[in-house]
DNA sequence: TATTGTGAAGCCTTTCACAGCA
DNA sequence: TGCTGTGAAAGGCTTCACAATA
């Protein structure tokens, strides 16, 4: 099918779930999936699967369902993390120290090579107690130079919402591609720099939503 | 209009994006704001934020606006956070511990009352360290005990991926209502239990799709 | 037989364009 | 005048239903 049709935003994002339903299965050992288990797990409807994968081309087997391991292949693919992208990390504190030594990072080939603060002394304490010092604790002051020497491409924004937008402004001007920001303020950048704001509270609100009504 | 009707999904996940929106133009004093202000922050169509309100009701003033202050009520209310939700957090590892301090969930009406750890001696020590142990933590095998007697009403999943099935079921068992589960496996609940499962590398594979494509 | 791949239908959401109003 | 509220049009996504096939 198509390969280069335009593709829904929706069906991007369910990829990722699939990935994750396909990883579960595996674990337990499974090496076929059909589109309708993995439409229960993800809560769609099993032609939303089939159709999904379809705009990528035809992977499964008439009969017999998808082969999980080369599945996973193909929407690592799709997506692009067939490769390790290299992560700067902007803002030590409780959350940004947890995710540097966020095991599921590893595993999916998403590499934190590089942690900045505003008071490195300060956290370097902290964190090597607890952790073990993964990464060095770098002044933020050498955003720019590091990323550009470490090949950075995604920097995480968990500094306080005061300094988010400060924060995505040097990773901007430092060359960088995609900004994740955790901080519960929005940020902005140029179109060339793409922007993702996840706010924690964002879920609750949305299960709160249906709780409700 | 039809306070009644059914909402799309996408509206209910934008209101709470909307609403971080106006908290940041109050932080610069704003009083007022247009569709078209929040529509540029929030990177959607003017009229689908006018649309969206309507669902709810007249909030703005022709010519005018809509009132921060007003508006950032109505959305509360709307979304069902003019209220307290009262949280326990089970898994008191690194992410664990970050969100018992995290001050955004404080400043929204979330309220963590509970914190669970299959090990809390051991974790004790490194929190109180850290920040201060801002909630006690018990044994998870007390956890129906006090989610009942503490009117808890959602849970939030930080334990391993291997336990976090085990912990939903632990919470379904509690007579929880909804469920966040932040661990990289997904979790499922019977029907009359809300389970929201959000990976934080499916914020990185959607930036990273967008980055390759 | 079981399950994929897919055209077409149906449904839902977004956007347009303008009437209504402060 | 400027911006909201909204009916109608356009667009896009999801689901159906079935042909294709391992």
């Amino acid at each position: 099918m198509a390969k280069y049709a335009k593709i829904p935003e929706a069906t991007v994002r369910r990829l990722s779930s699939y990935l994750k339903c396909l990883e579960e299965l595996e674990s337990k050992d499974e090496k076929v999936a059909s589109s309708s288990i993995l439409a229960t797990i993800c809560n769609v409807n099993p032609a939303q699967v089939r159709k999904d994968f379809a705009y990528f081309g035809e992977f499964g087997i008439r009969g017999m369902g998808y082969n999980i391991k080369e599945l996973k292949e193909h929407i690592k693919k799709i997506l692009g993390i067939d490769r390790e992208w290299r992560i700067a990390v902007v803002g030590i504190g409780n959350l940004g120290s947890a995710l540097l030594v966020y095991k599921d990072f590893l595993k999916q080939n998403y590499r934190i090579v590089a942690a900045f603060d505003i008071d490195p002394v300060k956290v370097i304490g902290n964190i090597s107690e607890r952790v073990g010092r993964p990464v060095e604790i770098l002044h933020v002051n050498r955003l720019k130079e590091v990323v550009e020497a470490r090949n950075i491409e995604i920097g995480i924004i968990t500094v306080p919402p005061t300094e988010a937008q400060k924060v995505a402004n040097q990773l901007v001007e430092a060359n960088i591609k995609g900004i994740l920001n955790l901080s519960p303020a929005p940020v902005s950048a140029p179109e060339h720099v793409k922007v993702r704001n996840l706010f924690f509270t964002s879920a609750l609100d949305n299960l709160v939503y249906y709780l409700t009504n």
